[in-house]
DNA sequence: AACCTGACTTCGG
DNA sequence: TCCGAAGCCAGGT
């Protein structure tokens, strides 16, 4: 049967990256999810690493379930945060976004 | 074909 | 609300 998704989870993961709109973000687990597999978010992680430049995928639209910045500070994390409030996210005094607000919905 | 990795998530205290 | 432990998994080695 022609599954129309005759392609890799990680591919998978690469268009539904790419798809993410300017001033919204997703979640590792809601790629994962919309990827078909709710439980594979740290393989959201890797697709990150290993196609971010390869595909120019907006990358710093993914972030954590608590709605926080993943990477560590001095290792990206202020430049992710410093692009996501050039596309008008704001953070809370705790670094949080409000994905009541923010969360993107495919 | 095991083993490792990681920008995670969930759950209990 | 915060923290730690445990669970999870696709792809790379």
């Amino acid at each position: 049967m022609t599954d129309h998704h005759d392609m890799s989870f990680t591919e998978r993961v690469r268009k539904l990256i790419a798809t993410i709109p300017p001033g919204q973000v997703a979640t590792y687990g809601q790629i994962a999810t919309h990827a078909g597999n709710p439980r594979a978010a740290r393989q959201v992680v890797r697709v990150l690493h290993s196609s971010t430049d390869k595909y120019h995928l907006p990358w710093h639209r993914v972030i954590n379930s608590k709605g926080q910045i993943g990477l560590k500070p001095g290792q990206g994390y202020e430049l992710q945060r410093a692009m996501l409030i050039d596309e008008g996210v704001t953070f809370d005094e705790a670094g949080r976004i409000d994905l009541k607000r923010y969360l993107w919905s495919p």
